[in-house]
DNA sequence: GTCTATAGGCCGATAGAC
DNA sequence: GTCTATCGGCCTATAGAC
């Protein structure tokens, strides 16, 4: 048991409810709807007290961000250990829960400096990890990559993933069967072949 | 030579220029940074004028909206007439011009529902052209698609496109030229031969 | 830590003179 | 059509009492 100071404890509780609302937020009405007031107003608090915990909106987002990204981190790396590492990530890439999230705070980073420098650096880093799991996956079942390099393949996962997240977003969902049919075809395809992952 | 009333002609000159003010701010700024007075200073008039012109804000979106869209249909659907289909809708999905703009309008649809129902009827309008252009040069080129039918070719070259313009919007673009010289090869690809489009 | 109060700013939109 | 004037609203952020 780590020592517990009451006071600590409520301050955390204060936190977690403003970073929740703001996610909620986030999620439900767009970035843009993420006013201090608003915030403290689903969170049962004063806006004001926002601005004691997290100083300015932008430190807001910040945190908010890093606290979606260390969660979803976390995630990824236990499905690159899982035993089916590329299936996982797929999964993941294209599943609803948190792909909204990062259309969302893509957005948000337009006009936020701050938030773009914070989702370069980690896009950057899920996208290494992206790569060493699917590298780990060739290498444990023999697979010839052919053109389908890691890197080509990670870029395709979070493309198809995005796109389909931002396809449903809109309400739009015309050929998303078709091209998810695709990629299950493309994971599940024949190992230690060099032929049929060659484009010529 | 149409008649030109004078007074016809000045209100399409300041209707044009808060148009073009508004596309400017969008694609430097943000949606976010669009507001009455930013583009009426820029466009060098009144914010009241921009009410006068296009009454509500949703109003000058939407028709800023369709004056861009009318703009890429027509340009899409001269490559699709032109003599590889496939290559230059692929050219203009990747293409810095234009893209962008859609990611904008894609975020602002968020908050303003008449925007999202436009973006989902131009959406879906530009992936049946898309189709049509690819089945097109699959026919022109005795090409058997394979696992690459129209449906999928087109859901690629969108998710593709749309992330690179994405990511190099954040100024990131790690892994960029390993997979456009995928699509080009994928692009490149023998033609009449059902073998190395299969996936099994 | 949480409250009240408030400063200071930008926003959308309208009314009415010219 | 374009101007001046203006209303009412929501925003970020800070100061100071408790």
């Amino acid at each position: 048991m780590k020592p517990v100071d009451r006071r600590e404890q409520d301050r955390l509780k204060t936190r977690t409810a403003i970073l929740d609302a703001t996610e909620e937020i986030m999620r439900k009405e767009g970035y843009a709807a993420v006013t201090s007031r608003r915030v403290a107003e689903r969170a049962g608090l004063k806006s004001q007290l926002v601005h004691y915990h997290f100083g300015t909106m932008d430190e807001l987002f910040q945190e908010a961000y890093r606290r979606n990204d260390k969660r979803f981190f976390d995630k990824y790396v236990k499905a690159i250990i899982a035993r089916e590492p590329l299936r996982k990530i797929w999964e993941l890439s294209s599943s609803h829960e948190g792909m909204d999230l990062v259309a969302e705070y893509l957005s948000a980073a337009n006009h936020r400096k701050i938030l773009r420098d914070e989702i370069v650096q980690t896009w950057s880093r899920f996208r290494a990890l992206y790569i060493s799991g699917i590298e780990k996956h060739y290498e444990d079942n023999n697979i010839d990559a052919g053109d389908f390099t890691p890197g080509v393949m990670a870029f395709l996962i979070i493309a198809i993933g995005g796109t389909l997240a931002n396809e449903r977003g809109l309400g739009f969902s015309e050929g998303h069967e078709e091209i998810i049919g695709f990629m299950e075809a493309l994971l599940n395809k024949p190992r230690g072949n060099d032929r049929i992952n060659r484009l010529s």
